[in-house]
RNA sequence: GGCGGCGUAGCCAAGUGGUAAGGCAGAGGUCUGCAAAACCUUUAUUCAGCGGUUCAAAUCCGCUCGCCGCCUCCA
């Protein structure tokens, strides 16, 4: 039992050893802040997030940090468009993201921190890189010179030559080779402006999480994340920076996430087919969309659609159904601590009994390989089903069928924590979807309740041909009722 | 043109050498006055196609077909 990650970099899974025993270090490329988050940005969060909740699980200290990038040519060109300062675009989208990701339920990073706090370091590794001659000062710009890093180009497995053939790189006359790439930009009349050896200016792509990773995590560390889009040239340029000022390996382990189409079509701007979190979430449920992007493996597309989530909401459905069911017998039961014998179970039990004893090790062993969410959620439901088996088949709950449901419902507490799913109270969580689903039809709720009234006095009195008209009018407004011993409930078809 | 990936049931999706998880949808059954929900059973002799390696391949190799991504800012 050991975790095996995909690593970029060699293009093979490997096992993790971390640099520092007990130990992890892990730095994610959070966003650049000029617009609103898509759900690009939801699915590479989400990913990280589960990554890092898995490695605290496995008994790592993790330390995760995610940066804001809050200087940079598209915010300084948004700031333009609205006539305000760069730092009214920065604040403004950092405090958006920020509310995204609380709605996704994510867990806080160790560190989350902010390029225009790290302008100094930024200036010592540029000045480093220029002392090594590895980047030259040119017109109040400074550039990083790919040729002296001859490593340049491993994590994407090209070569300069081939990308210089096919070049749609502006040859700046500035840069030596079309290829190198800014470290320092000198800032034109009106834009932000930090002091430097090169005069005034600010910081380019990439610099910036050189120099947070290194503050925060050291010149080496174990975990470098982002979407497969920041391979080139992000990452790329991240490790010629790194590497050349401190002639050590910079990341052991390179992660990357898989885009998100829309109805199987790449998602762009130009084709219109863009959707910000906050516009899918006035649509879906938070954990709906968390429970979708877990439920293919985090390097594989995944396509977006509203068919795609209405299934991945039918599913979370189905389990958190199971738990509030579980969460109802245990109500104001005591259940004892003592470990249910599989002698006093019947075979329901002895089932359920089995996969209580095999869901931690089958969950930690998907986990394990490569954070393969799909597969653990599979474990996941197979033991809805026999719970539910064991609900169905027990009508009378003995202490030891008791401490069972307990412990079941204990084990989907822990797992869930690790997928950043089921926190919040089953019947509640129903309640909310069914409320929303109660948006869309035309009848009340209390107008609901009447008829449900009607319908039982009216199958006391065994007019069934009354009571099903009944039904059958509610259903036709997308209302089906759930009759059991208890009584009638209902929920939005 | 260069680099990389994908093709598993109606749909979504795991599975990197040992004989096809799971979810959604569908069908039959149990329950029910009849239904719904829940539960049970069932739905890929087969993993795009063709060859090869092997005792054994969805899994490895080669070729073919189809789809996609990156090479420019991008999660």
């Amino acid at each position: 039992m050991a975790l095996r990650v995909y690593n970029t970099l060699t293009g093979e899974k490997e096992h993790f050893v971390p640099l520092v025993p007990g130990k992890a270090g892990m730095y994610v490329c959070g966003v650049t802040v000029y617009d609103y988050c898509h759900i690009g940005h939801a699915r590479a969060n989400v990913v990280f997030d589960i990554i890092f909740r898995y490695l605290t699980y496995a008994g790592y200290d993790v330390t995760y940090v995610r940066n804001y990038t809050d200087i940079d040519d598209k915010i300084i060109n948004r700031a333009n468009q609205e006539g305000v300062d760069y730092r009214t675009i920065a604040d403004r989208y950092i405090q958006a993201f920020d509310e995204d990701m609380a709605r996704l339920g994510l867990a806080k990073p160790t560190v989350e921190p902010k390029a225009t706090d790290h302008i100094g370091d930024i200036i010592a590794i540029i000045e480093t890189l220029i002392a090594k001659g590895h980047a030259y000062a040119s017109e109040g710009d400074v550039y990083f010179a790919v040729e002296t890093f001859p490593a340049y180009l491993k994590l994407s497995g090209r070569n300069l030559e081939e990308m210089q053939a096919g070049a749609r790189v502006e040859v700046g006359e500035k840069k030596r080779n079309p290829m190198d790439f800014a470290l320092w930009k000198g800032s034109k009349p009106g834009e932000p402006w930090w002091q430097s050896p090169w005069g005034q200016g600010r910081p380019g792509w990439h610099i910036e999480c050189s120099a947070m990773s290194m503050e925060f995590l050291g010149k080496t560390f174990d975990f470098h994340g982002g979407g497969k889009d920041l391979i080139f040239p992000h990452h790329e340029n991240e490790i010629a920076q790194s590497e050349a000022a401190n002639g050590c390996q910079f990341v052991r382990y390179w992660l990357h996430n898989g885009f998100v189409n829309i109805n199987s079509e790449k998602m762009s701007k130009s084709l219109g087919n863009f959707f910000t979190i906050r516009q899918v979430l006035d649509k879906f449920d938070p954990e709906t969309l968390r429970f979708f992007i877990l439920s293919a493996h985090y390097r594989s597309p995944i396509d977006f659609s509203d068919q795609n989530l209405d299934e991945a909401q039918a599913g979370l459905e189905r389990i958190y159904a199971c738990l509030a069911a579980m969460d109802e017998i245990l109500d104001g039961r005591p259940t004892s601590a003592e470990l249910p014998t599989v002698e006093s179970l019947p075979p329901s039990g002895e089932e359920l009994s089995e996969k209580i004893r095999l869901l931690i090790p089958r969950f930690v062993e998907a986990m394990d390989d490569d954070f393969n969410t799909a597969q653990a959620l599979g474990v996941l439901f197979e033991t809805v089903r026999a719970s539910n088996r064991f609900l169905a088949e027990t009508g009378e709950y003995s202490p030891v069928a008791l401490s069972l449901i307990a412990q079941i419902r204990r084990l989907f507490t822990e797992t869930g924590n690790v997928l950043g799913l089921f926190a919040r109270r089953p019947a509640d969580w129903l309640a909310g979807i069914q409320a929303a689903k109660a948006g869309q039809i035309d009848i009340s709720a209390d107008e609901i309740e009447r008829l449900i009234v009607e319908r039982s006095e009216a199958r006391k009195a065994r007019d069934f041909k009354r009571g099903d008209e009944i039904r059958d009018m509610l259903l036709a407004k997308g209302i089906q009722l759930l009759d059991s011993p208890q009584g009638t409930s209902w929920k939005v078809k």
